[in-house]
DNA sequence: CCAATAGTGTCTGTTAGACAATATACA
DNA sequence: TGTATATTGTCTAACAGACACTATTGG
């Protein structure tokens, strides 16, 4: 029983798609584009998350495709990139067997690339997440896939510090709490979140404060903007 | 800017591979099967993972394609199966830019279907896993997808019970420790070990007893065989 | 009795959580 | 001074790790 070349496969589709968040003003964000509304694509004025074929001509490998399509809707270019998982069915796209590959990606608002937002402002926009995912409708299988970036996201939280990424290069422990408690949806206990940070070597205290109507606040930046920390103790689960 | 439809597009090969392991007389084991000899295919005659291209028409999904070769390989139907992530680039399949979906099982050894196994003895076999692969060289990326395998196998050691899955129905607590201490390659303290099982529900009791030349041993079982418990401390990392 | 493995008890160290106290800015 | 936020201290509970101890089988 010798295996069949490739020739005689029929291929699928093969596509990369980003979940891309950013919190801003208290509120998490996703990056959605809306389809064009030609007739001959499917979905057609609905929302998605960034995404599409794989360009075998132009993406060296499916994180570069991954990071050209952030790159191309947000200008960010390093920001922290995982993969979240692949979905391959016979039913996801009508256009035949398809599987994408599913990356999320959390952008600090302060490299966001603004006039290059604002240029694809007609057709990408920031919707704040509720619950397991938006108000709207998502084409294709996206609102599956949202949902599950999001509970890898709020799992996540509880023993790294993916939160980290979503902050500005300088930030205080405060801040950087409230990116945590954003994702958790939950309040947590200043002092012993300030302990359990402060005894890794996650973030390094800056030369400067922040002012304000109140007491300055330290200043601290990430030693690495790529990796997180694993913490040895998951947060406790509220029951 | 229009996006362009499926047809325009180069569509990569997609395949599915499977780094099944076992645990037998101590020692963690991965299922390879040994490619063809024909010169026309890649690689010939390397051992690889069990895997290789979606078939269109019979595969309903990636998991079920996963499944498929899992159940043609090893007769076990229902194992504890994962996604372990995607590798997709233009130049690891010398047939063209290819993506692969790569999962990993574990499977009982009492599970396995002996007949099968045997008639495929051929060109099929078990491997010592040492460190963080086999001795010998493997076909395509598959070192570097099994390297990946146990990196997250052993990982997630620390803080779940995924060792469990590589033991037979009914079991004693010892063996369970001896299976944890396989995946992590170290020895655990046995009463911390059986506290922080006991503590979940992870395992039930059965009313036998595992005899021998010495104090019988209580018998357990899972209670559920697909899903694994989740600890909210890991296990310490050694220095 | 001994050997071997099963199972328990006691102490220590770490750290999350709760809560209180103190510190430092501006108005 | 008051208000707001930053930062620290104290106590408790949970639990992993180390280690010693007891229990129960066969020989």
């Amino acid at each position: 029983m010798s295996e069949r070349s490739p020739a005689n496969f029929e291929r699928p589709l093969v596509t990369v798609d980003v979940a891309i968040f950013r919190a801003l003003d208290g509120r998490l964000q996703v990056l959605l584009v809306r389809r064009g509304s030609g007739s001959d694509e499917p979905f057609p004025g609905h929302w998605a998350m960034p995404g599409g074929f794989v360009d075998v001509s132009c993406d060296a490998s499916l994180e570069a495709c991954a990071l050209r399509k952030l790159r191309e809707k947000t200008g960010v270019s390093t920001p922290y990139l995982e993969q979240l998982g692949s979905w391959g069915d016979a039913r996801r796209d009508p256009r035949g067997w398809s599987a994408t590959h599913a990356y999320f990606a959390l952008v600090p608002v302060d490299e966001l690339d603004v006039p290059h937002a604002e240029a694809n402002a007609a057709d990408a926009d920031w919707h704040d997440v509720e619950g397991d995912g938006i108000r709207e409708p998502l084409a294709f299988d996206h609102a599956r896939i949202l949902a599950a970036a999001l509970e890898r996201l709020r799992s996540k939280v509880e023993y790294t510090s993916l939160p980290a990424f979503l902050l500005p290069k300088e930030f205080t422990l405060s801040e950087l709490q409230k990116a945590y408690e954003l994702l958790l949806g939950r309040a947590l206990e200043k002092s012993a979140f300030r302990t359990r940070i402060l005894s890794t070597d996650l973030i390094v205290p800056v030369s400067r404060l922040r002012e304000g109507p109140n007491r300055p606040a330290q200043l601290y930046r990430l030693r690495s903007r790529k990796t997180p920390i694993y913490f040895q103790r998951a947060l406790s689960r509220p029951d």
